[in-house]
DNA sequence: CTGTTAGCGCCTTCAC
DNA sequence: GTGAAGGCGCTAACAG
């Protein structure tokens, strides 16, 4: 097997040694500057084939602290749970992996005290960038970056620490909410029976898709009722409870549901699979987020979905114009379905 | 605010400069050594203190050079969204977290160059470990981490380069074949009528859940049908069409199958979806995976649930008594349904 | 009790 | 074309 035996690994030296060259030679070949040296190319295949040899790989250690960069591209999500985060994950690793940085994502399960000292330990590593993505106040994270002279952006849900990039929360509320109403009317139901359930009452996603939702319904002038709007929180026993609640006062389903979260959504599905298929097929869902099982569940549902890439995308332009005094808000339009999918292909070895 | 204003990361060197003492003492202050070598109280809180106002942060590159410890914990795997990959990152973190190490998790989308890459590129930053998790040919991963003197564990798939540590797909399918059966048996039915539907012929895991399934048939002495075991892949498609086709030359579902892997129920899901509710009720389901939507969809589903904090424990387990020679594999036992669901706990906020 | 110093592995400038 | 030398920020002897 190829590789030095003694365990140690090995430096730029053992390559100068055993080519007999020197080390700025070495470094030189290493880092394909050596043309521009005029070092022969004798040596410099010399030095390729003697680094393969001795399964040498340049210390980013020692590297970025020469150079003072360390490689090291930062992001901090809540979890890996749902596909928007996992999309997220996925998609900055492509694109730090694409920009010659190594990517390095951390889990905080939304504690605050982990969300800080996660960020301690990145900036310790010398992270050229941070994204900080789901985390409700970011503020604290983003002081700590400022100090480090280390750009942070906020990703998903905005903060005044940083610059930050999110969806388009009302805009997509607007546009599901007019999708539901539609088939309503198409079924000849009445639309205000639509409820929005699910989310926190105050949280910034929760109030933009609440101002979405009254915008659809402003537009054609329909009138919404005053408990339309369930905020009952987002996970799955919240929502089942909720509509645990709806279902015994209305004695059926009502017509019409808008889940604010993929979480809620799972709520629903665990309510109504307790009932009879003929009692909750005939509902229209919606549902903010996406999920490969729930998009094909026997329901007319319609699912609100997150474009990753641009959120991404958008996330590494502002870090590269960073600006310390930038509070701007990038809002990012969503879509429907299977819209944005490149990045869900599987290969044939998945599962 | 904090911090300061040069946009510089400040050094040891700054506190000391602004302490009037010297670098060793604040290092001393600063790693909370400082008690061993008797330094004053006054002096240690004026240097922690200075810390603090200039926003430092130790320099894990310039530490771990001097150390050589990189304070680093390095794991690859295909991607994250299955509940499998993604509760397996998460484990990991927390727990290379509690070890005081800063986890580094990457997604590799099984494609081996980004496999090789992602594994030096690691390498580079001088990870003190590395599990390698769902790769299919682990072999090369293994030699260059033994060229670089770092421990490395296969997990989820073994591998002969280094030690692994794998579920109990042989068990795990012996026992939910078991259960399938009894279900199967109970209703009356045929038992021999159960098929194992995806997976790919040759593959690892592939193998051990067909013996698995094997076993459970030969126990009860029922003998198998020559079309019991249907490895057509594991994507979604593949099993929708798989199963398309034997609905369409049974007339109807066969009353018991068991799913290989979460994507091939998803393409079960898929297909059924398309039938009428009373068409698949009936049926009798396994899957190997869990997901939180799948399990509580309306057929009377078993899944199979991977252990991942064992899985991980061991994996460390194994790196912390590395030797460079071993080659056992740790099995890991399944559980069914909701075992193993601490990692699943939500917060209110989640969605 | 505290300061001085010698590297950790690498890159770059400057001589030769 | 190539070698020597300095220094990135930190720690651990070793002197005081």
């Amino acid at each position: 097997m190829a590789g030095n035996t003694s365990g140690r690994k090995s430096t730029i030296y053992d390559i100068a040694k055993a080519t007999g060259s020197s080390t700025s030679t070495v470094s030189m070949v290493l880092n394909g500057t050596w043309r521009r040296y005029r070092i022969k190319e004798e040596t410099a295949n010399r030095v390729l084939e003697s680094a393969r040899k001795l399964g040498y790989h340049v210390n980013m250690k020692a590297r970025g602290l020469r150079l003072s960069r360390s490689g090291l591209a930062g992001m901090v999500l809540p979890h890996y749970r749902n596909r928007f985060f996992a999309g997220l994950a996925q998609t900055f690793e492509d694109q730090a992996r694409s920009r010659g940085l190594c990517p390095i994502v951390v889990g905080t399960q939304r504690d605050p005290a982990v969300e800080a000292s996660v960020t301690q330990t990145l900036l310790s590593q010398r992270v050229e960038l941070l994204f900080i993505a789901g985390v409700r106040n970011p503020a604290p994270l983003n002081a700590l970056c400022a100090a480090a002279g280390v750009p942070s952006i906020n990703v998903d849900l905005p903060g005044d620490g940083a610059p930050s990039v999110v969806s388009d929360n009302r805009g997509g509320a607007r546009a599901i909410t007019d999708v539901l109403i539609d088939k309503l009317i198409a079924r000849r139901e009445s639309p205000d029976e639509l409820i929005l359930l699910g989310g926190i009452p105050g949280e910034y996603a929760t109030a933009m898709r609440i101002a979405g939702f009254r915008d659809a319904f402003e537009a054609r002038g329909i009138a919404l009722k005053a408990d339309a709007v369930d905020s009952c929180g987002y996970n799955a026993a919240s929502a089942r409870n909720a509509l645990a609640l709806r279902h015994e006062k209305l004695g059926r389903l009502p017509s019409g549901l808008l889940m604010n979260s993929i979480t809620a959504f799972e709520g629903f599905v665990q309510f109504t699979s307790t009932l009879s298929p003929e009692a909750w097929r005939s509902a229209v869902v919606g549902c903010f987020d996406w999920d490969p099982f729930a998009a094909h569940l026997s329901f007319d549902v319609t699912m609100l979905r997150q474009d990753v890439q641009t959120i991404i995308s958008e996330a590494f332009a502002l870090a590269d114009h960073y600006d310390p005094a930038d509070r701007s808000v990038v809002l990012v339009p969503t879509g429907f379905g299977k819209m944005f999918e490149e990045a869900e292909q599987t290969k044939e070895f998945d599962r």
